[in-house]
Parts: C-alpha cells; structure tokens; sequence
DNA sequence: CTGAAAGCGCTAACAG
DNA sequence: CTGTTAGCGCTTTCAG
C-alpha cells in the first residue's frame, strides 16, 4: 500500500469490505516512522458514501444537518460510519467551509492555577458546543505574544482568548484583520480590542485597602507582581494609592513592593518590608500565595497576625480559607470569567450581535482572620 | 464586498494596491457577525505570488523551505508577504501536507497545578519546533476520554499525549488506528500504547513508606485520591502497603482513605484517622495539598508535628518548602516529564525511531521538617 | 430530500 | 532554482 499511487490506492480502498482487514503497521516499524500518505490510514467519506450507497454530499449532511435528510438515509449513514470507524477529517471540513470550530486562547503561563482555572471552565462550555481549544503561554513578553497570535491566526481559529490588556501596534492590527470575536479578560478597559470579561482590579485593590484602612491600620504596604507590562498589577497599585489618599494617608515609595509570584517571595517581601520599617502594621499582597508564604514566614518567626501584624491577599483561591489564620482576600470568580468569555464568542459564533461587550464580574472582598 | 461572488472577489482583491485599502468593518456592525466568505477577509497566497511576480509553488517554498529559492527570488517574495500583512492559511497547508503541526494534549484537568506544570513544560519545547497545543480536559471518566479523543483525532494531530494510563478499548482501537505517536504519563508500564514518559508511583510510594517505617513510625496511615480510574493512585496505594508488608507490618484497611483532592480534604483525613485511630503516629498523603491542609488543621488544633504525628506530603510542588514545619514529600520532575514527552514526539515526527519508548524520569524523597 | 460539480488555499511531485 | 499540474477530503450552492 506504502507504494501504490493515489487512484490505485482508490481501488485498493474500495476493494476492502471488511474495515479489519485494513491492517496497521506497528508504530515502531519503518513504513510507521516514513511520511504518511495521503488521509494517514484514514477512510474518506467517499467510501462511507459507496457503503451507505449515497453521494457524500448526503453523508456531509447527516453529520452537519440530520435534519435535512430522511430518517431512512441518516439511519443508515450513520449506521456505515459506526462500524467503519470513520472518523471525519476536519481539517479538510474547516478548509470548506472556513469554520474551524477552534479558539485559540494565550495566557501569560498556564502554570498559574488563576489562569488554569479560568481556561478549565471555558474549555468546558467551548466543549459543549463542539469547540475545541489551541492553547499558547505568552509569557510576559508582548513580542512573544505578538508571534504567538500571528501563528495562531494562521490556523484560522473562529475566536480568540486572551488574558492581558496591553498589546504592540502590531498584535492590535492582526487581530482586527482577523475579523474574528476576541474577549481579553484580566481587567477592564473602555477601549476593548473587541470585548472584555473582567473586574476592576483598580476598584478591588481600593476596596481592599480601603477595608484595611477603615479597620484602623496606619502604615499599609502594598506587594504585588511586576507592573512591566502587567495592566493588571499597574491597576492594583493605583487603587493601592488611591485609597492612601482618601483617607488621607501619605503614600511612601518604600512601602511598594513589586517582585515576582510565589510563596518564598511572599515571606521575603514581609522580611523586606519590616526591616525597612518597623512600624507597618498591615501588608496587601496582591496574590493568596504571596500572602500565605508570608503567613508562614510569621509562624515561623513567631510574629503575631493579625496582632503585631495584618496580612491581605488576592484572588480567594482555595488555599485563603486553609491557612492559619485564614486569610482576608479578594475575592474574583475565575471561572465565572471562563464561562462568560465563552459565551459571548459562542453569542458571535452564532452571528448574533453582544449588547454588551463590556462584562464586569464584579470582585468581593472576604474577611477572614488574618486581618 | 459581501455580495461579490468568489471570482469578483479576487479581481478585487488583485486591484487593490496598498493594504490601507482595505477597510474592515467594526466587530459590532451586521457584516462582522455575518457568516465569513471565503478567506475571511484574508489574503491568499496567489495574491502574493502575483506581486512578487513568483507561482504560489515558489511562495510555499520561500516559507517552508528558504533554502530552495534563491536569496533574490526569496527576499523579493518575503518583503511582499511582510508589507501585504499576509498570514498563510494553515488549514489549506494541513489538508494538502496531512501535516498540521498540532499535538493534542488529554489531561484529567488543567486545573490540577501538577498537569499544568508539564503542558507549560511541554508545550514551550512544542512552540520551539513550530507546533501547537490543541488541549482537552478528559475529567475522571473514561467514556469522556474516548469522546475527546475520538473528536481531536478528526482534527488530525500529528502527535497525542495523554495523562493516565486506563483507557477503554474502543480508546485504544481509535490511537492505534490513527497512526500516530501516542506518549502516556502519570504511571510507568510495561504495555504502553506507544510510548511512556513517567516515574514508578508504586517505588515511589513505597519509598516514602518505607522511609517512615525505618524513621520508627509504626501506625502509618494512608491518604489518596480515589482509585477508580486512576492507575495512579493505584500504584501508590499498592507501593503503600509493599512497604508495610516488607517491613513486617500489619495491613490494617481502617488507615486508608480514598478522598477528593484538596486542602481542606486534607484537613478533614487528618481529623477522620485520629479519631478512628489515635495510636497513628504518621501519615503519608498521596498530594501535597492534602498534607499541607492537615498540617494547618495541626496548627489550629495545636497538634504537635512531627512531635505528635509525622505527615508526609506527595509531588514537591512549591508549597511544600514553605509550610510550618516544611513538609517531607516524594519530588517528582513534572517539567522534566513534559519536555521529555514533547522530545519524543518531535523525535518521531521526524521520522527517527525511539530507541526507548518507557521513559523513567524517576522521583526522589525528600525528608523536611515534618517527619 | 438528494446528487453533481466546483471549489476551500495550499503543497508536492514532476518537469524543465 | 522555478513553474505546472494535481490533488488533500470535505462542504456547499445549485438543480432536480
């Protein structure tokens, strides 16, 4: 088979009445490791068509459309494709009809568990509907993201997902051209590229450091992920300071920390912070893992919280409930934002027009006792 | 445009100069959510060959294959593609090479830190080589695995990998019969599909075990993830009681539980055990959240560790150098594990035959504080 | 409700 | 080194 051509091969397929007579070679052999030849062992729809005794035109549609053929004809279309083991090649549909039924959705790194979370329940809705998802990390390189979207585009995806705000010239420009939904998620913006699904990072960190503030802390430092090209860190820091200044707190450059995520830099930014200044008595971090690295670097150092000192965190994932004490955080409904962003693609999808492109999700500041 | 027919739309497209000409509408406006025409507003590649006075056989070349076309020829046809904005059409390149440069990857849920960790691996070594994730959440339940592999094998990837080792049969027809490299992980095996790339969660677990024992612990209690469906949890179960048997120890059905993954089901394995046994002085969970959960219940309920219990955690991940007192866990090299996964299929994607397909990565324990 | 025919946009022999 | 010529396997008008 590895040597006949393209019409023999034809003849050779349709010679075949039994699908286990199609014998497959081991994956270890040589004929498995050469180049693979026309449809890689796959039947075509053509021979589905010749056994269902129907052109394939009518077998494309008992696919796509049941509804527009007969009970008798899809009964047995679909009957030829169950024992054959056809599997359809999209590839080939998507070129026709120019719907891929692909979402290509880029996050900063999957390794967060905050963007895991939001791709786990998009990818579930998508799913549902038959769409499946291309996933790309961008790292916290705008040029990455740029090539990262170009070579996606190239596949033709019908949608796009991207978490983060801040683009070069050119993705902006690719992304337009595509023609195709995008939702960006991470925060609001009134000048979407297209449509958004978020919650105001600005509004969550002001309330949070408002609570703080209110609950009578004087000297509160504010720790967050680096602002470079991070509109949402840059949003929290702002509203970090436009709390200071409500109530009338001067803001101090040395009270501002920005380092990377994780729990070893929580606990060193709280070491950090009380050797430049002894008299904070509260520290925002702008991320749970941050703040639980801290909480234990309290346990360890026998500091009280929150009695020598109060501690916040960020995102209310599962860990803020669980440590000791249980942490005071900001609430944000990830997955809620997966689900919403999906939606609003599948509403575009289905050529319908969103009325609102804008969708905030809203945040929700949880007390707990570290505060 | 929209009421062009396909060849009035390629003259049109030839009369066009510059790409400024071509005006896009709005996402909001009822042309942009009407069904695309072909091309979706993209230009085709005969377009470029016409400006750069070339046959579209010689534009394929200068892309895929620079080498073949001389540095005139080839610099002409780039600089049209670069000032034209042009995004080749990866779907028509896929149908016609039965190449489409994508891996699908089936994990239980991208939500679970530890899978996220090898797709992010994986995937960075897949971008280098030009390919793309194509990724599918699979849950626990082996009838959605084989959905999910049965429709992202009609997308044609050139390469599969699975997390889990326990696939129904019509799952396996379906990868054999495709023809293409398969790679499993989460649990070495001496049957795999294709090929493998894992540690021993068996030795790993007994490992752990049997360094408890020989610490002098004599009641060691057992938490995992449920078996059903997981050869994981499984194996480490079985390693488990290995060691109690190699040590001499009575099997004692009343210390192992089966649980949901989590902090706080850590938490509540930890309360349920002390209560059924209070002679237990030491117990192994199979996840560092879990073990990270007991030892905050420990914390709250003043419970002396390992002074009063030993707890011992699974994974390494990030969490366990920082908890109060660090935790003892088994490390496992996740990244290690996708970029050795991503090594093999690009292997067998160029044609060369794996020597090795049963990759042991292997696994480590590490004894910290808690134990 | 069904079939024929014409592509979708690109790649890959095969010549030259 | 470059062009010509066939498709890749499906979807989709357009007829009937």
């Amino acid at each position: 088979m590895e040597h006949l051509d393209a019409s023999a091969y034809t003849e050779y397929v349709s010679a075949i009445k039994k699908r286990s007579q199609v014998i497959r070679t081991r994956p270890e052999s040589d004929e498995f490791v050469s180049r693979r030849r026309a449809g890689g062992g796959h039947m075509r729809m053509e021979e589905v068509a010749r056994r269902a005794q129907v052109s394939t035109a009518t077998v494309s549609r008992a696919l796509r459309k049941p509804d527009s053929v007969s009970d008798e004809t899809r009964a047995r279309v679909l009957r030829v494709i169950r024992e054959a083991g056809y599997v359809p090649n999209l590839v080939a549909g998507s070129l026709a009809s120019t719907r891929t039924n692909v979402i290509a959705a880029i996050v900063p790194t999957i390794g967060n568990p905050v963007f895991a979370e939001t791709i786990d329940s998009m990818s579930e809705v998508l799913r549902a509907a038959g769409l499946h998802l291309l996933l790309g990390n961008s790292g916290s390189s705008l040029s990455d993201e740029e090539s990262l979207i170009a070579t996606f585009l190239a596949r033709r995806p019908d949608g796009i997902f991207i978490h983060g705000g801040i683009h070069t010239a050119e993705t902006k420009r690719l992304l337009r051209n595509a023609g195709i939904p995008v939702v960006e998620t991470g925060n609001l913006r009134d000048d979407p590229l297209d449509m958004i699904v978020s919650y105001s990072n600005f509004s969550a960190a002001k309330a949070m450091t408002s609570y703080l503030i209110e609950k009578g802390y004087r000297r509160v430092a504010f720790v967050s992920a680096s602002t470079v090209n991070n509109d949402r860190a840059r949003a929290r820091q702002r509203g970090y300071k436009a709390a200071l200044r409500k109530h009338g707190l001067a803001e101090d450059p040395r009270l501002i920390v920005e380092t990377s995520l994780g729990f070893r830099e929580g606990a060193e930014a709280l070491v950090h912070l009380r050797a430049v200044d002894s008299s904070i008595d509260a520290i925002f971090f702008s991320g749970d893992a941050f703040a639980a690295g801290a909480l234990n670097e309290c346990l360890r150092q026998g500091i009280a919280v929150p009695g020598k000192i109060a501690i916040a965190g960020f995102d209310d994932q599962k860990i803020a409930a669980e440590t000791v004490p249980a942490l005071t955080t900001v609430h944000v409904p990830r997955r809620e934002i997966g689900r919403r962003a999906a939606e609003l693609l599948l509403t575009r999808l289905n050529g319908q027009p969103v009325e609102k492109p804008i969708v905030d999700v809203g945040f929700r500041v949880i007390e707990r006792q570290s505060t």
